[in-house]
DNA sequence: CTGTTAGCGCATTCAC
DNA sequence: GTGAATGCGCTAACAG
C-alpha cells in the first residue's frame, strides 16, 4: 500500500473533471518506467515476476483504464469492430438481434468492441467506419444480390466480411445460411412424409425488389429437390401484410396444392396468419397437410402450433463471421481460401408437419 | 487540381499498408498550416472564405477523415455514445429493435456513434466504457428495481441515462413509459366498454425475479384506475410458455372474470397463445369480451386478431433519454431538473375490443 | 530484463 | 485572420 503525501496534493485546474489515470502515474507508483508499464498490459515482452507485480499492484490501486484514443493512435488499432446492421424501413428486422448478440459476444471475447451503424448511411458509413480510423474490422448484414455498397467495401482499408452473398463479392469473404440446402431439406423432409405436391409461398415483392437474394436461392434448392423425387412444387404469390393477405395465399395454396399439400412459408412474418387462416379453415397443420417453415428456432415455437422449420442458424453464421474476421486480423492465421462459406441449415419437426410415415 | 510532382514518390515502408491521411496533408495541399485545417473543420474560429476554400477543396481532393482516435486523445471527446442492452438469458428481448435503432439515429444526428455493450458485462462493462474513454456518455436500457450497476454507474466520470427506473436512481437522469398510466389507459378503456370485472394476467415469474420493477408500477395504475371506476380487478397468474402455460391462464381468465371480462395481457409473448386458446373455445375477442395487450404496435398488428394495446414507445422514450443525454453533453443547455421523465403511452383500438357502446 | 525516446494525428494556446 | 509550438496517453523501436 502506497501512502500519499502532501507532495501530492495538487489544485484541481480541470473543471471539476478529475484528471485521468495515466499509465505514467502507474510507473511512478510502481516505481518503473511507463514503458515497462505498457509491456506488463501487452505481454510482448518478458517481465520479471517482480516487476509484474508491482505494476498490477499499482494498476489495482490506481484502478487504471489504458486510454482507448490513446492506444488506438500509437498502435493503429482501434480493438473495434464495425458492425452495419440493416435499418428497419423494408428491411427484415426480425430475427436481427441474435446476429447482433452473437457478434458482439465474439467479438468481447477477443477483446474488442463493436461499434454500431445502420444502413441508411450506405456507403458513407462505411468510408466514415475506415476513413476515421473507427475500427479495425466491418461485418455488414443484410447484402443485396447488387449491393452498390460492395465496390465501396472492397477497396477500404479495413477487412470487410459480408453476412450474405451479393452477385459479385469484389474479392471479399462472405458468410450465410446455406439457402439452396435449406429448400431441398424443406422438401426432402415434405416428399417422405409422402405429399406428392409442395407449394413454395413467395417472399413479399419488397423483399425480392430490395434483391434480397437468397429468395432465389432457397427456391432453387427446393425446385431441384422436387424434381429429384418427382413431385410437383408450384411457387404462390407472398402473402401481403395483413389477414387478408394470408386468406389469399392459402387460396392459391389450396388451389393448386390440392388436397393434403405439403406448404413451405420461407417468411416469419408470414408464419402465423397462415397458420390462423388454415385453421379457421378447418385445416389442421400436422394433420391434414404439412407446413414448413423457413426461420428462426425463437419463431417457429414463438408461433401457435409449433411450426417443423428449417433454423436460419443466426449464430453459426455470426460465429463464422466473427472467426474468418478474426484470422484475417491476427497476421499469422489463414483465412478460408473459398470466400463464400455456407452454414447447414438444421430441421426441427414440431407440430406443423404430419407423423412419419 | 495540385499535380504531384517526383518529389512526392515515397518507398512505401509500411507493410503495403496504405499511410493515412493527415490534416498536415491537407494543410500542405492548401498551403496553410496544420491548425488552420482543424479549424476550419471545427469552425471554432473565424476563417477567410479564400483560406476556406482551398481547405476544403484540399479535403476533397485527398478525401481526408480526421482520425478518430487522435480526435479523442487531443479533445478529450471521443463523439461516442455508449448503449448498455440486455442480454438474451431471462431479458424481454422482443422490441428491443425500435430502442437502439432510435438511439443509433439520434447519436447520429448528433454526429456521434453508437459503442454496443451487452449488459452480461455488468458493471464491468460500465467501468470499461468510462475508465478507457471508450465513450462520452452511456445510455443503460432494462433498468431492474434494484440494479446493483446504477452505484457504480453514478460515480462514473461519463454521464449516465437509464432506460427504466429503479428504486434509487442516485442522481442519474431515468426515461421509461409512464407504467401507472398505461395500466390506468387500459382498465378506463375497458370500464367505458361496459365490463364490470377486468382480469390482469400477471407477468412471468422470472420478469419478476429480476425485478423489472415496471410489473408493479403498471398493476398500481390498473388497480387504481379499477377502484376509481368502481369495476372489479382481479390479477392471476403470468402464462407459462407454450400452449398449455396459455391453456391454464385462460382457465383461470375466465374462472374470476365470469361472463364477457375486461382482459389485459401486458406481455408480448403471452399475447398470441391467450388469444388463440380463447378463440378455441369458441370466445372471439372484440365480440365475446374486450382484450387489451401492453405491448409494441407492431407486436399488435402482427398477432391475430390485431389487438387493441397500450403502447410501449420505444422511440419516444429513446428519443427523449437521447434529448437529455446531449443537453448533459452540451455545457450550456440544461437538462431537466426531475430526473424521472415518464413518457405516456397511447391507446389504439384494434380488433379485440367490443365496440364503442 | 528494463529504461529512454520518438512519434501516432489532432486540438488548442500563444504569438503575431 | 493565420502560424508555430505543445501535449493528449500510449506503443514500439532503439539502447543498454
Amino acid at each position: 500500500m502506497t501512502t500519499f503525501t502532501a507532495l501530492s496534493i495538487r489544485i484541481d485546474t480541470n473543471g471539476g473533471r478529475r484528471r485521468m489515470v495515466t499509465s505514467r502515474d502507474v510507473a511512478r507508483v510502481a516505481g518503473v518506467s511507463q514503458s515497462t508499464v505498457s509491456y506488463v498490459m501487452s505481454g510482448r515482452r518478458s517481465i520479471s515476476a517482480a516487476t509484474r507485480r508491482r505494476v498490477e499492484a499499482a494498476i489495482e490501486e490506481l484502478t487504471y483504464h489504458p486510454n482507448a484514443g490513446a492506444r488506438a493512435l500509437a498502435s493503429q488499432r482501434t480493438q473495434v469492430i464495425g458492425l452495419v446492421v440493416p435499418f428497419t424501413p423494408g428491411a427484415d428486422t426480425t430475427g436481427l438481434l441474435p446476429f447482433i448478440e452473437t457478434i458482439a459476444s465474439c467479438a468481447r471475447e477477443a477483446d474488442h468492441d463493436v461499434l454500431l451503424v445502420t444502413a441508411n448511411e450506405g456507403s458513407a458509413g462505411l468510408k466514415r467506419l475506415a476513413g476515421r480510423s473507427l475500427c479495425d474490422a466491418i461485418v455488414m448484414m443484410d447484402i443485396e444480390t447488387d449491393d452498390a455498397r460492395i465496390p465501396v467495401a472492397a477497396t477500404l482499408s479495413v477487412p470487410v466480411i459480408l453476412i450474405g452473398v451479393p452477385a459479385d463479392n469484389a474479392g471479399l469473404h462472405c458468410v450465410d445460411l446455406d439457402f439452396p440446402l435449406a429448400g431441398r431439406m424443406a422438401v426432402d423432409e415434405l416428399a417422405a412424409l409422402g405429399h406428392r405436391r409442395v407449394v413454395l409461398v413467395g417472399h413479399p415483392a419488397e423483399v425480392v425488389e430490395r434483391g434480397v437474394n437468397f429468395v432465389g436461392r432457397f427456391e432453387r434448392g427446393a425446385t431441384d429437390a422436387a424434381s429429384a423425387h418427382g413431385v410437383a412444387l408450384e411457387v404462390v404469390a407472398p402473402v401481403a401484410p395483413g389477414r387478408d393477405g394470408a386468406e389469399a395465399a392459402v387460396e392459391q395454396v389450396l388451389a393448386v396444392g390440392g388436397e393434403r399439400p405439403g406448404v413451405v412459408v420461407p417468411n416469419s412474418q408470414a408464419l402465423q396468419p397462415v397458420l390462423q387462416v388454415l385453421m379457421d379453415r378447418g385445416l389442421h397443420p400436422g394433420r391434414d397437410l404439412s407446413l414448413i417453415a423457413l426461420c428462426t428456432d425463437a419463431a417457429a415455437e414463438a408461433v401457435t402450433p409449433a411450426a417443423t422449420n428449417v433454423s436460419l442458424e443466426p449464430r453459426d453464421v455470426s460465429r463464422r463471421a466473427m472467426q474468418i474476421l478474426f484470422q484475417l486480423l491476427d497476421r499469422g492465421q489463414e483465412p478460408p481460401d473459398e470466400l463464400v462459406q455456407l452454414i447447414p441449415p438444421r430441421l426441427t419437426r414440431r407440430r406443423t408437419t404430419l407423423p412419419s410415415p
